[in-house]
DNA sequence: AATTTAACCAACCGCCGAGCG
DNA sequence: GCGCTCGGCGGTTGGTTAAAT
């Protein structure tokens, strides 16, 4: 057979450890060394017996009375409060800057991350996720699955919504996706570059049909996600046309293609310099629009720029083949904060509060600048 | 001042792979 | 090879404290 049940369960403590408890089995510990779980309260018992019997010995064998707890709770309060090498207290924003990485790329592997944190428990670590991390990338829009932005929720829906009721639609839409700088295809909206891409082609190709989008798109009453539905519903019915008149035509390239050449599309696409090269890495994402959009690997990463260092919303960054920023990476943050050292936020300064409305500022990819650059174009 | 709500976090629960007998 | 437990892990709960009403 097989081994000696752990524990009987009966009669065994539960709830919170006592001091006189965590004063037991650290004591244990630091005789025996830790593991060996399953023996360790009959064993603490068995040295209470000895600390009776010779009392004198105390100072060596501490007066342990017997613990009466299963050993995994022995384990569990071991490793995750009592271990002499735990570091107590609050998260610096380093340590919170590599959770949100290493949890970008691991998931919720909390031990793998723990293995990361010098000092850190998978327990502590699990738990700031979850009552502070994640509900602030909620609040900032970030989905904490996937770590990819949720563009329903960002600020830039009212953008849109009032770029798009009063200036060119297509062109908003590319200045909107060009000014969030480098993201890689795995992390951009497919469908939202879809419309972009075809709204434009629309409007080349498809006049009336435009002019109906453009009906729609200034009509007060929709919202900007309602909008964004219109225009995959329109956009459907536009690739399918497409499509077709590609066949027709003996073309080898399928209306949902189309973005490859999309640039080449656009009059304007190099008139001004910084958009054109934005526009010319989106030319390059491209071929990655058809693949997966789970944001994992360099997506990732790239949201972790943001987020964190600030690597999304300029504009002028135009090196299109830098898709990953590295982390901390100074030359992309912009320094807004006084807490601002050595291209990350100070960690002994920085607040909740600080640390937010920093994180919120990278999120919003400063579309008002974009936008102020293409109102001059137009 | 009393009550309610929210936030925090230690501890428990249950599952799974590895290993023992 | 099989059955069983251990140790480790991630998810969840519930008690405590702080803040808001």
């Amino acid at each position: 057979m097989g081994r000696t049940p752990c524990c009987d369960k009966n009669g065994l403590k539960k709830g919170p450890w006592t001091t006189e408890e965590d004063h037991k089995l650290t004591s244990y510990i630091q005789l025996h060394g830790p593991g060996n779980w399953r023996t360790l309260p009959k064993n603490a018992d068995q040295q209470s017996v000895y600390a009776h019997y010779f009392s004198y010995f105390s100072f060596i064998v501490p007066s342990i009375i017997g613990l009466q707890r299963c050993g995994k709770s022995c384990r569990l309060r071991w490793t995750n409060y009592l271990r002499p090498d735990i570091k107590r207290g609050r998260f610096a924003f380093e340590e919170e800057e590599t959770i949100i990485q290493l949890h970008s790329i691991l998931g919720n592997k909390w031990s793998a991350i723990a293995a990361r944190l010098p000092g850190r428990t998978d327990n502590e670590i699990k738990n700031y996720w979850n009552t502070h991390i994640r509900k602030r990338l909620l609040r900032n829009g970030i989905d904490p699955v996937t770590h990819a932005p949720r563009l329903d929720l960002l600020d830039l829906s009212a953008i849109l919504g009032n770029a798009l009721c009063h200036v060119n639609p297509a062109a908003s839409l590319l200045a909107l996706l060009a000014a969030s700088s480098q993201p890689p295809p795995s992390l951009l909206n497919p469908d939202l570059l879809r419309v972009a891409a075809a709204l434009a082609s629309l409007q080349q190709e498809n006049p009336e049909l435009y002019h109906q989008q453009q009906q729609n798109l200034t009509d007060s009453q929709t919202t900007p996600s309602q909008l964004i539905q219109q225009q995959q519903a329109d956009l459907e019915r536009f690739l399918e046309l497409n499509n077709n008149n590609d066949n027709n035509s003996g073309s080898q390239v399928s209306g949902k293609d189309n973005f490859a050449s999309l640039p080449n599309d656009f009059g304007f696409w190099n008139t001004i310099p910084e958009l054109s090269e934005n526009c010319r890495s989106f030319q390059s994402c491209g071929a990655g629009l058809s693949g997966n959009n789970n944001g994992n690997g360099n997506g990732a990463d790239w949201y972790q720029s943001s987020l964190i260092s600030g690597g999304g919303g300029n504009i002028g960054n135009a090196d299109s083949s830098v898709i990953s920023t590295p982390l901390s990476s100074p030359a992309q943050v912009t320094p807004t904060s006084s807490n601002f050292v050595n291209g990350s936020l100070s960690a002994s300064t920085t607040t909740e509060d600080e640390r937010e409305s920093y994180c919120s500022s990278l999120l919003k990819f400063e579309i008002p600048e974009s936008l102020e650059l293409l109102d001059d174009f137009m």
